[in-house]
DNA sequence: CACTGAGCTGTATCGAGAGG
DNA sequence: CCTCTCGATACAGCTCAGTG
C-alpha cells in the first residue's frame, strides 16, 4: 500500500506533452480554442481581458471549441457586443441578456449562464472599475492570492450574500482563467503561478498514473491519490522549461486531459493493455499494470 | 432513424459529523 | 452552540453511443 512519485520522469515527459499539444497534437487533437481573439480586438487590451474572463466563467460541461467560437461571433456582432462591456450591460434587463447570449449559442444553460455572466460583469464594474486588472492589482498580482479572492469574495445583492465570481471561483475554472490571462491575455505581471496546483480530475489522474509519474500499489480513496498527483507535477516541473519560460504544472493540464480522454481511459483496467498505444506519442513512457478508478476508489498496481 | 440514457475538465447546496 | 469540512446530491442542456 505505498505510492511513489517519479519526479524525474516529469522532466522527460512534461516538455513532450507540452509541445505535442501545441504542434502535432495528442491523439490527433491540438487545442487551445481560446487562442484567437475576436476580429479587431488587440491581444492584452481591456476588451480582450473582459472577453477571456466572461467567456471562461461559463466554460463548464461543454465543448470548448464551440464555446469560444460562439463567444467570438457574439463579440463580432454589433448587436450583442455590449455583453462584453460591464458598463453597457448593467442597464440591460436580465431577459434580454438571456436572449442575446443565446443568439450565437454562447449560452446553453440559459438561466444559469446569464446569472453567472451578469454577476461576474457587475462585480468587475462595481468593485473593480470595470477592469479585471484592478482586481489583480488588489491581489498583488499573486496567483495564489487571486484564487483565494475568487473563492472567498462576496457581496450583498439586496437579499443575501452572493459570490462575487460564481463558477470562476471553482477549483478548475479559476486556475484556468489565471493561466489564460497570462498565456492569451499576455498579462505579464502575475507571479506565483508555480504554486497553483494542477486541477486533478479523473482524466488528469488516469494519465498521471498511466505514465507512472505516480506508481505503486494502492487501494483507497481518490483524494488520497489526487494529493500525490498534484505534488508530483508541482515538484517535477520546477526545473523544466517550455523553451521560452519556466514551466508550471498548469502547462500540462490540458495535454494530460487529452492523453487520458482519448488514450489512457481505453486501457484494460486489469492488464493495462492499451488499444491505441501504437498511435500514442507517449507509448515509450507508459507503465504496465492495473489502474482502476471507480466510484468506490482507486485500485492501483503499477510499478 | 427515432429514441434513450450516460456523460460532460463543474458548481451550489444541504445535512451530518467533527472540532472549537 | 457555532463554525467548518466533507460527501452526497441536485442541477443543466446538449451530445453521442447504444438500442430497438
Amino acid at each position: 500500500m505505498a505510492l511513489e512519485l517519479d519526479v524525474e520522469k516529469v522532466g522527460n515527459v512534461a516538455p513532450i506533452l507540452y509541445h505535442a499539444f501545441l504542434n502535432e497534437g495528442i491523439h490527433g487533437r491540438k487545442d487551445m480554442p481560446e487562442d484567437r481573439p475576436p476580429a479587431g480586438v488587440i491581444t492584452g487590451s481591456l476588451e480582450h481581458l473582459l472577453f477571456l474572463t466572461l467567456t471562461v466563467s461559463i466554460d463548464y460541461q461543454r465543448d470548448a471549441h464551440a464555446l469560444w467560437d460562439s463567444a467570438r461571433r457574439t463579440y463580432e456582432d454589433p448587436e450583442t457586443r455590449y455583453l462584453f462591456d460591464p458598463a453597457a450591460l448593467q442597464n440591460v434587463p436580465f431577459d434580454r441578456m438571456m436572449q442575446d447570449l443565446q443568439r450565437h449559442k454562447l449560452s446553453k444553460k440559459i438561466h444559469h449562464d446569464t446569472f453567472i455572466w451578469r454577476t461576474v460583469a457587475l462585480t468587475l464594474l462595481k468593485k473593480w472599475g470595470g477592469d479585471p486588472r484592478n482586481f489583480l492589482a488588489a491581489c498583488d498580482w499573486n496567483a495564489v492570492t487571486i484564487l483565494e479572492h475568487l473563492r472567498d469574495d462576496q457581496h450583498f445583492d439586496g437579499k443575501r450574500l452572493t459570490w462575487d465570481f460564481p463558477f470562476l471561483r471553482g477549483p478548475k475554472i479559476g486556475p484556468l482563467w489565471v493561466r489564460m490571462l497570462r498565456d492569451n491575455g499576455k498579462v505579464e505581471d502575475i507571479s506565483n503561478l508555480e504554486n497553483v496546483p494542477i486541477p486533478v480530475d479523473v482524466h488528469v489522474a488516469k494519465a498521471t498514473l498511466a505514465l507512472g509519474i505516480v506508481k505503486g500499489t494502492y487501494h483507497g480513496s481518490l483524494e488520497g491519490v489526487y494529493a500525490f498527483v498534484r505534488d508530483a507535477w508541482k515538484q517535477g516541473v520546477c526545473d523544466v522549461s517550455t523553451g521560452k519560460r519556466p514551466m508550471i504544472a498548469l502547462d500540462v493540464d490540458e495535454a494530460l486531459w487529452h492523453l487520458s480522454k482519448f488514450g489512457c481511459t481505453k486501457r484494460n483496467v486489469v492488464t493495462g493493455e492499451c488499444p491505441v498505444k501504437n498511435e500514442c506519442i507517449m507509448k515509450g513512457f507508459c507503465v504496465k499494470g492495473k489502474i482502476h478508478l471507480g466510484k468506490d476508489g482507486i485500485m492501483l498496481e503499477t510499478g
